[in-house]
DNA sequence: AGCACGCCGACT
DNA sequence: GTCGGCGTGCTC
């Protein structure tokens, strides 16, 4: 037999199959092979009688690494499509299949001890066994009372000696058996309380579980009780022996999650992210492998999840940017997750307060089935907006961050003894360092970026590459010994808000204070547990979580994201404004917000301040085809990253030149060609460079293959070139 | 990616 | 003479 294998060495020009002669072998198993002159590891992912490499070549597969297929025929099949679809390697598109410390063998299953009681008769032993031998006969008692058990606790127990005895003169045999790792095994899963649905909620799930595998956009405002939706859907799927994916948009979210699942399914869930542990990733994902859960949570990654027989796919927070991977492998776990579904017919649901515009678009049209649940849960009511006026503020003599609407919610609610949540997309102290005297501006040697502030530890960060500096306390240039710093970030708040009130305790959530795997939940905890009054945070605060004490959210700086030359803008800063505004009035107190802004009467506020998603909709759609943007155009974006900006000059205008080509052949696809400077002009010592093309929706899969054919060719080395299509980012 | 092959300069 | 610099090409 001849198997094609695919190589596990991620290097483009051997990114192609390999014909290997082998018997017995299985498609989807990793098998170890000598390619020239050594040995690699490789994925079968085929089996046929001939191959057209010469025989003299053909060599012979060495052994299989598993007693099983790592990767199933249907994620062989999704892979495929996945490759074509977004321009991979296939190495990189198996990778994403299984575990990464599975290759090269870096993680195995874990094997202990277990004791087994030799004789069924347990007064047959006991007769045997001297009566002063009492940890002896307490220990056969359990084990004939518990059955099996591991050697761990048993020497815990009865202590070491007992169990020694007794395996010398034959009552008991020890076995190995594999043993799972558990993540977050200490989370704590409350009683579980009988849930009842309300209409809405019914509606949703009997439309989903009577669809037979539909498509559907579950559109709830924040707080409609999406989640019990979801929960209640793969109850029942689950019953009738299906399995089911569940996917939230970031690792922070899934310990949340997780507890509701737990508490419902107890062990046949399993967690996948890059955030376990090598032992606990491993084994549950053998777990989902081998059938002993049937439940995958996890992040965007989850969708891979080795499950036969899916019943469900579900994707909460729909809009997020994370379910688009934007670094290599990229793609989208969306489109992903609808070939998955259609492959075993399962229902998929996208769930959002805020979806994005165009599964929204695809809702109105028919291509998903449209579930509306426009009401909190026991009709509690949505929080009131105030839209502050920051330049009236500002003409009336307040020049600090906090407008005095604010001052005064904050007093309020601190007073009630509630709790307040503050919204600030800007990390570290302020945002830049300028000179009073030349206007000198900090900047990163790598990056194209200004440097941020940062207090705490007195330094100069560049938040795009990570690099740090010293502080200045001398302008380069003229120095000149005075500086004017940018915009206020997090730290800054935090400080501001400990002079306003020196008794109340704040916290601060943003991507400096939760560097650890652990601290993330150590400050939502902190938090719930009402350690504190105040939490200061990024976007990281906006999302999913459920403080019922949280009565006030403000957001400091609404315009922050909306005057973006990108298209995304607008519909990133209503989806941010609005899900930041859910977190408050979640339980009987009813909710505030208030709202700062330089431009108060901007149509993504307004619509933002009455949680008017179907307002914003309309408005954002219609400019959107107006100006031939997504949905109604496709943006291909191809960058060009280089050292040496002469070559990523050369490389883009080649490639240029055969585009210009292609759009005069079929002039009607194209609605836009040009090439720039990147608005983010270097990075990482990189310049960029790139070319921007939109193109009509219907054309783009006849279109896409010619463009990447025309980016693989006349390729110098030294520059970096993707190919992107609909990128969330034009930076 | 790795590694061999190969074609030129410096050295025991 | 030979040791070793890294350009080029190949891997079923």
């Amino acid at each position: 037999m001849i198997y094609s294998v695919i190589v596990d060495i991620s290097v483009s020009e051997i990114d192609r199959i390999f014909d290997y002669k082998g018997e017995g072998y299985q498609v989807g198993s990793r098998v170890l092979v000598n390619f020239g002159n050594r040995k690699t590891e490789g994925y079968i992912i085929e089996e046929k009688l001939t191959t057209t490499c010469p025989p003299e070549k053909l060599k012979e597969i060495i052994c299989c690494l598993d007693d099983f297929p790592v990767i199933s025929p249907s994620l062989i099949e999704l892979g495929s499509f996945m490759r074509e679809q977004y321009h991979l390697r296939w190495v990189d598109v198996l990778r994403l299949f299984i575990p990464a410390e599975m290759r090269k063998n870096r993680v195995k299953e874990l094997f202990k001890n277990q004791a087994t009681l030799t004789d069924d008769n347990i007064d047959n032993i006991l007769a045997s066994l001297k009566s002063s031998a009492h940890k002896q006969r307490d220990l056969v008692t359990f084990l004939y009372k518990n059955g099996a058990t591991l050697t761990e606790k048993l020497n815990a127990q009865f202590g070491n000696s007992a169990l020694q005895s007794l395996v010398k003169k034959g009552f008991v045999t020890l076995s190995p058996v594999a043993v799972r790792r558990k993540p977050y095994s200490q989370l704590q899963v409350d009683n579980q309380q009988e849930r009842t649905l309300m209409p809405a909620q019914q509606i949703a799930v009997d439309a989903i579980l009577s669809s037979n595998g539909g498509k559907f956009l579950l559109h709830g405002v924040t707080g409609s009780g999406k989640t019990e939706v979801y929960l209640t859907v793969i109850e029942r799927l689950v019953k009738q022996g299906k399995s089911c994916i569940m996917l939230v948009p970031e690792i922070s979210l899934t310990p949340n999650m997780l507890r509701q699942l737990r508490q419902r399914f107890g062990d046949t869930v399993a967690l996948l992210h890059s955030g376990l542990s090598t032992g606990e990733r491993f084994d549950e994902w053998l777990r989902l492998k081998r059938g002993e859960a049937k439940i995958a949570i996890g992040a965007r990654s989850a969708v891979f999840a080795p499950l036969s027989n899916i019943g469900a796919i579900i994707i909460d927070e729909e809009h997020d940017s994370s379910y688009i991977s934007d670094f290599n492998p990229r793609y989208n776990t969306i489109e992903v997750a609808k070939y998955r579904a259609n492959q075993s017919g399962a229902c998929l649901v996208l769930g959002s307060a805020t979806p994005s515009l165009g599964s929204f678009y695809d809702a109105t049209h028919g291509k998903l089935q449209l579930l509306s649940m426009p009401d909190r849960i026991n009709k509690r009511p949505l929080p009131t907006v105030e839209i502050v006026d920051m330049a009236m503020e500002t003409r009336l003599g307040n020049r600090s961050i906090f407008s005095n609407t604010l001052k005064e919610r904050l007093d309020e609610t601190l007073k009630a003894g509630n709790q307040a949540m503050l919204f600030l997309n800007r990390r570290g102290y302020s945002s830049f360092l300028m000179c009073t005297k030349c206007g000198y501006v900090a900047k990163c040697t790598d990056c194209d970026v200004s440097l941020t502030v940062h207090r705490e530890d007195n330094q100069l960060k560049c938040h795009y590459c990570g690099k740090h500096f010293y502080m200045l306390d001398q302008c380069p240039s003229c120095k000149e010994h005075s500086f004017k710093q940018g915009r206020i970030g997090t730290q800054q708040v935090v400080d501001l808000l400990s002079h306003m009130y020196p008794d109340v305790k704040v916290l601060r959530m943003d991507a400096d204070t939760t560097s650890t795997k652990e601290s993330h939940g150590k400050i939502l905890q902190a938090f719930g547990n009402q350690e504190a009054q105040i939490l200061v945070g990024t976007q990281m605060i906006a999302k999913g979580h459920d403080f019922p004490k949280v009565t006030l959210v403000g957001v400091l700086d609404g315009d922050q994201s909306l005057h973006h030359e990108d298209y995304l803008a607008t519909e990133r800063t209503f989806q941010l404004i609005t899900q930041v505004a859910g977190r408050s009035g979640r339980d009987v107190v009813p909710g505030k917000v208030v709202l700062q802004t330089y431009t108060p009467t901007h149509y993504c506020l307004q619509y933002a301040s009455r949680q008017d998603y179907n307002g914003f909709y309309k408005r954002e759609i219609s400019l959107r085809q107006a100006s031939q943007f997504p949905p109604f155009a496709e943006i291909i974006r191809i960058l060009y990253q280089g050292e040496s900006e002469q070559e990523c000059i050369d490389q883009l205008t080649v490639h240029f030149a055969d585009l210009c080509n292609l759009k005069a052949e079929c002039e009607d696809a194209f609605f836009y060609l040009d090439k720039m400077r990147c608005p983010l002009k270097r990075a990482e010592k990189k310049f960029r460079f790139q070319i921007l093309l939109k193109v009509a929706p219907h054309q783009v899969d006849t279109l896409l293959p010619q463009i990447f054919f025309i980016c693989d060719n006349k390729t110098k080395s030294g520059v970096q070139i993707f190919v992107e299509r609909n990128p969330q980012n034009l930076s």
